[in-house]
DNA sequence: ACGCTGACTATTA
DNA sequence: CTAATAGCCAGCG
């Protein structure tokens, strides 16, 4: 990706810093709400975001919790860095996530998001936006 | 209170 | 080129 090297730096200077460990929680699951219909996203990219260096894994950390989170967190949407679905075996079936993808009309070849970079949202393009 | 694990990523060997 | 390791931060035993 032809992203900066430091894009956590940039996110950091866009995002206030009054920011509370336990609302990283929160900044995840928000910024997976928003992503799109038919769009998908990877955890360093949310990390990113938010303005954690290598936060990837918390980031996961942040779907398992968000498993009654409210509103529903969109955690299908949300796949690795190479556009496969790592996280597929947490759902309630390892399929639920494929079918949801598909159904929003990404198709999946081999637990891999299939034009991931075509169907990749960038939170960080959209927090710029903002 | 201490240490391990984990839905990741990037770098080095 | 592929493979292994380190870094990250927070929850849980």
């Amino acid at each position: 990706m032809p992203s900066a090297k430091r894009p956590d730096d940039q996110l950091r200077a866009v995002l206030p810093s009054g920011k509370k460990e336990s609302d990283f929680f929160q900044q995840v699951w928000a910024l997976v709400r928003l992503i799109p219909r038919g769009r998908v996203t990877s955890y360093g990219a949310i990390a990113a975001s938010l303005g954690a260096r290598s936060g990837a894994r918390m980031v996961g950390w942040a779907m398992n919790s968000s498993h009654g989170a409210t509103p529903k967190v969109p955690a299908h949407r949300v796949v690795n860095r190479m556009g496969l679905l790592s996280g597929k075996n947490h759902f309630p079936t390892p399929t639920a996530m494929q079918e949801q993808l598909e159904k929003e009309g990404i198709k999946i070849k081999d637990d891999q998001v299939v034009d991931f970079e075509k169907h990749f949202w960038d939170p960080t393009k959209e927090l710029n936006s903002l």
